[in-house]
RNA sequence: GCGGUUGCGCGUUCCGCCGCCGGCACCUCGGUGCUGGAGGAAAGUCCGGACAACGCAGAGCGCCAGGCUUUGGAAACAAAGGCCGGGGUAACCCGGCAGAAAGUGCCACAGAAAAGAACCGACCGCAAGGUCAAGGGUGAAAACGUGAGGUAAGAGCUCACGCGCUCCGAUGGUGACAUCGGUUUGGGGUAAACCUCCUGGGUUGCAAGGCCGUGUAUACCGGGGCAGCGUUGCUCGCGCGUUCCCGGGGGGUAGGCCGCUCAGAUAAAUGGUGGAAAUGCCACAAGGCAUACAGAAUCUGGCUUACAGCGCAACCAUUUUU
RNA sequence: CGGGGUGUAGCGCAGUCCGGUUAGCGUACACGUCUGGGGGGCGUGUGGUCGGAGGUUCGAAUCCUCUCACCCCGA
């Protein structure tokens, strides 16, 4: 998974486990967006602050292993150059927190699509952030 | 010029801006500078080797792989050559290679018979019976082919020529083998059926294996200790022993480092965007579209599979001109 | 990254080791029949590139090689 500056990326399999567990999410194309409860009785001790961002490719979808690639690093440089649309949200998180975006469609899209779909689906979640 | 065959090589390049991973050096401790950063197949994981753990006196059985020759190689395998079969006008390409006369098995249907065969048939004979394997039909496959002699009829029964096999000799070649001569013989197929012979392989694999740390119930073994019980009424001694402590042992839990590499990974870095150039296709033009197959995970030798295009060399066929 | 397995009617499976006669069974589907009707029983029938491509063989679902999917196991 990507290592952002600053940001450590969502890595390990009992974090992935967590999220996908106990989290919530929704679709916003073409995602699937699943995110992790900030308040759980402050269980999350070690953890550092920001968003920690984990990007899932289904090998059933993609059979090789460019085609991933491809997509993985679209992805990781559409959050990168678009980060501050969201800083303020990030930045009133008290503790960390922690995304998986799941790459939800059959086909190989363009940049432009894929920053189209992300952007949205972050607006989305700082909405439901803080009501 | 056009088309083709073979062997090699390349398989996009450059610049601006914003970024990523590793290493080194500074220092105000998270910034700055320097530097390295995907492939010919990295792939499939089909064979090898290094390396690691375990096993091992020596040998055998079993299993797996290979099987013409020479050379290279640790082995897989490769290159050149030989023979056989197939494709192409040609250059050339593709496939195969010990043993079926050591033995066992199988060969459906059809057919008399599928391996030491006899139904129809031919001949002798009144008949019983006997001799024979030419011709017939079946089948993927039927017991050397053609001609002549021979015979009751026939048959490699004999002869000539041809084909194949065994052995011997000569010449050429390192050799497989080729050519020629002689000799013996004429009894299918299948070993990607079992098998025989020769050669190679101990087994499992980096999730190997080692170190550190975390740390809970305790089958079992050894040592120590308090109380207790037994051994004679008591003491010593000896034995047993719930629980406690220490060590061994096996079972279970989340993680880090080494192995691990001047690419070197904790779920895994090489990207995005803009503009030129090159090549191909389309178009009168302006211009437009496309640039393959595909992404390292211990390293390495092969094999196989995928692959848009382009360049060079040799050769073949065809057309035109000289 | 290493081991290992499975592809056969719409669905679930035999057959593959040891090649040959018709690729079979259950279920589903269609028709007939038993019943006043449903359910169920009985009978008949339809339905197969045996995952794909080469090879060995007279002959391949079966043997050999390559390839494509899918599924297990191993910190």
């Amino acid at each position: 998974m990507p290592s952002l500056k600053g940001q450590p990326s969502l890595r390990g399999h009992g974090a992935f486990d967590k999220v996908f567990g106990e989290g919530k999410s929704f679709f916003q194309f073409p995602f699937q967006f699943r995110y992790e409860v900030p308040d759980t009785q402050g269980t999350s001790k070690e953890v550092l602050p920001g968003i920690r961002l984990g990007i899932s490719i289904s090998k059933r979808r993609f059979k090789r292993a460019v085609d991933r690639n491809l997509i993985r690093r679209r992805v990781r440089e559409a959050f990168r150059l678009n980060r501050h649309r969201w800083e303020e949200a990030e930045q009133a998180l008290q503790t960390g927190t922690a995304i998986i975006l799941v790459y939800s469609t059959n086909e190989i899209l363009d940049f432009e699509r894929i920053q189209e779909g992300l952007c949205k689906a972050m607006l989305r979640w700082c909405r439901t952030n803080q009501p």
